[in-house]
DNA sequence: GGATATTTATTGAATGTTCAACAGAACGCG
DNA sequence: CGCGTTCTGTTGAACATTCAATAAATATCC
């Protein structure tokens, strides 16, 4: 008897298991200690830092919404509240676009960008006592690697995808390929 | 002039930062991924599928609300919210305990279980496509490795931090050391 | 040019999460 | 025992995120 629905599950190996288990882990808790030790010293979210840099980075230190929203992986809707709370904090303005009356900018101010600078340090020393620091030089050249590969592949199925607006990013991503603790470096 | 205040950060090294990136992408869009998949077909978040998984291992299918938080790394408060909903849902109930009676357990149901084993191939195979099957075996190899050492060192903070009942974790842990795939293989 | 579709960004309601306060039970110790 | 402390779990309010609906500007197409 052929039957065609009930094709046996490619289950994970022990080692694949062990593996993924790991991963799911890391995933879960390495934000929550690193935005603590932001939280703690600079009273900034994961979101506000990661926005803070993009921003940073960018010429003008503006990016227009859409484009922010898709570097940062965020919907566009959650973008635009976080937006109003940061610009209620002073770090982050809006400015309205001429070329596209649509459009908006956001732009970095220079309290926000004062406050990347004092933050930036302490995060990449967070970043290093959590996680880089902990690997041996070949641990972070293979898991470079894997995860480029990872990431090319959510990116692709990403146009189908929940995430919006991951078109166009490729092109900036490779301009700003300087980094999240690069941004304060020439301050 | 000695200047005992700043020092100069340890930045990260281009590969450092290529590498954090990519992680910090994967960190962010994998769950996304997964989730959307198993929303889909199942209606079932991350979450709850994490919860039905550490249940269903657990010996009579049932775990103390404190441990299967520590367990799934959340607060006690966020998993006694979301008892409340998956119990409205009829995949778990709550039952006293008899031997201290301020204590809760939390069961899995015959429809929880259902449930999950008809939602477990779709999510390994999701897992699958959207990760492991994308790396090659070295790099499963190199990556269990590398995270079962950052788990650890997170585990080891975390007694000093926001993560509640991390303690007693291992114990239990090692006992299921089985995994979410293999939760439904004995169905 | 003008109707239609698409893109940009925001809004408010629904949902989920965090945070601080709480109540009850167990523990520890003089 | 009696007192304070710790532990378990829940609650409600504050906060964040998602989702669907909207408005306004631009693109597209005939």
């Amino acid at each position: 008897m052929v039957d065609m629905t009930t094709e046996e599950p490619r289950w994970l190996s022990d080692e694949e298991q062990q593996m993924w288990r790991a991963s799911l882990g890391v995933l879960n808790l390495l934000p929550v200690f690193l935005e603590r030790d932001l939280q703690q010293k600079h009273g900034l979210t994961l979101h506000d830092y990661e926005i803070l840099v993009r921003l940073s980075e960018a010429p003008e230190r503006r990016i227009r919404m859409t484009e922010l929203a898709g570097l940062s992986h965020q919907s566009k809707s959650r973008l635009s509240h976080q937006m109003t709370r940061m610009e209620n904090a002073g770090l982050v303005v809006r400015e309205s676009c001429d070329s596209d009356r649509r459009g908006q900018w956001a732009v970095l101010t220079e309290a926000g960008w004062d406050r990347l600078v004092k933050a930036a340090p302490d995060h990449v020393e967070s970043v290093r006592r959590h996680y880089v620091d902990l690997l041996t030089d070949e641990q972070k050249r293979v898991l470079g690697a894997a995860f480029e590969t990872v990431m090319l592949h959510l990116h692709a199925d990403g146009g189908t995808a929940a995430c919006p607006s991951l078109s166009g990013i490729s092109a900036s991503a490779k301009k700003t390929t300087g980094a999240s603790a690069a941004a304060a470096k020439d301050a």
